[in-house]
DNA sequence: AGCCGCATGTAACTTGTTACATGATTTC
DNA sequence: GAAATCATGTAACAAGTTACATGCGGCT
């Protein structure tokens, strides 16, 4: 169901097509979400269906021609009433974990490399995160920012997502530490 | 397949039954990795058809039969083998992400009073988690811990969930005070 | 010549969830 | 007497993943 939902939020933003939200999925949702494009194809069928977005054809000429979806006022309450239902409980669910929890019946160095891997790109992520936590911010302070913006969700679950990475990056520097001397490669970081 | 990969490690603390691994899996695996009891027997009979683990039936007297499993060379050789594939990019997938991100066209209240509730699961979890650090640590300090002990992934697992629900609970009542105003009830953190 | 971006989709498959069933024993 | 714990399972379903197909335009 949750996809539904932020399929929802998303399209608060403005209209966007089946594709216009697979990238976008990619990049700002999924802090919060993750969805492959096949997903988002299939919901939004269904959603259409039960008449919680509209789609508008739209042809292009030298593009493949679009659809575009839209919130109706069902979507809306929708929405709304989604906000009222008890979300489940979550856990960090992660491959990397598992085979950390493992390492010591594992093997070590592939082990530091994939941790390697990530480490880049949660610095990336970070990155990106930040830039847009500035664009919003827009030179004031986040204070000020949360007490007279109209809208504060993307704000506050954009926290969410910098404060993961984060965490991700010091705890892959403290796993490269901790495994150190286990491994055969000098560490690199 | 990573829920194959974490039975096998959570077989190689010893041999248990489908029924313990579901308990192990609400609280210590729970902090990378989670399942149902129904998945686990499904996962079982699976590894046990194909030889990572072995079955052994043991009649109990005052109560019902178990099926008691433990690893099989082919199941260590696995999760050995499992250390040496490419993890899958993980990110946060969390409903109550979702809701926040919709909070200014939902219904703040209740989305306030769902915080709170994790808020108290959050402290109760790092409490917990923060009991068993202690006892892995037995009086001494981290550093000597990660040198001298047979097994550091565990520990390295649960820092890792430490942070987590650390991080969880500053990023609520962040959003509680950001939300505050907004709200009828007075703010009972 | 070949790859990337645009844009949508079908089909098959694997995982994860929910509901239900059984039946004895121990604890409140 | 009711609820929780022990211990396993079936069945149906929902959600998520992977592979493949189409076809044009623009870039290198």
């Amino acid at each position: 169901m949750a996809l539904q939902e932020a399929i929802l939020v998303a399209l608060t933003h403005g209209t966007a097509s089946g594709y216009d939200l697979a990238k976008t999925f990619d990049v700002s949702v999924a802090n919060y979400w993750s969805a492959t494009a096949q997903q988002l194809y299939r919901e939004l069928d269904r959603m259409a269906a039960s008449g919680l977005v509209s789609a508008e054809m739209v042809e292009q000429e030298r593009r493949p021609n679009k659809r575009i979806y839209s919130l109706t006022p069902a979507g809306r309450a929708a929405l709304r009433e989604s906000t009222t239902r008890t979300p489940k409980p979550t856990a960090i669910r992660d491959e990397l974990l598992v085979q950390v929890e493992a390492i010591d019946h594992g093997d070590t160095d592939s082990v530091r490399a994939f941790i390697h891997e990530r480490l880049a790109s949660s610095r990336a992520k970070l990155a990106r995160y930040e830039r847009r936590r500035e664009g919003m911010l827009d030179g004031g302070s986040e204070a000020h920012f949360l007490q007279t913006a109209r809208r504060i969700g993307p704000y506050l679950t954009l926290a969410r997502g910098i404060a993961f990475e984060r965490e991700n990056i010091s705890w892959f520097e403290m796993v490269l530490a901790a495994t150190a001397e286990k491994s055969i490669d000098a560490d690199q970081t």
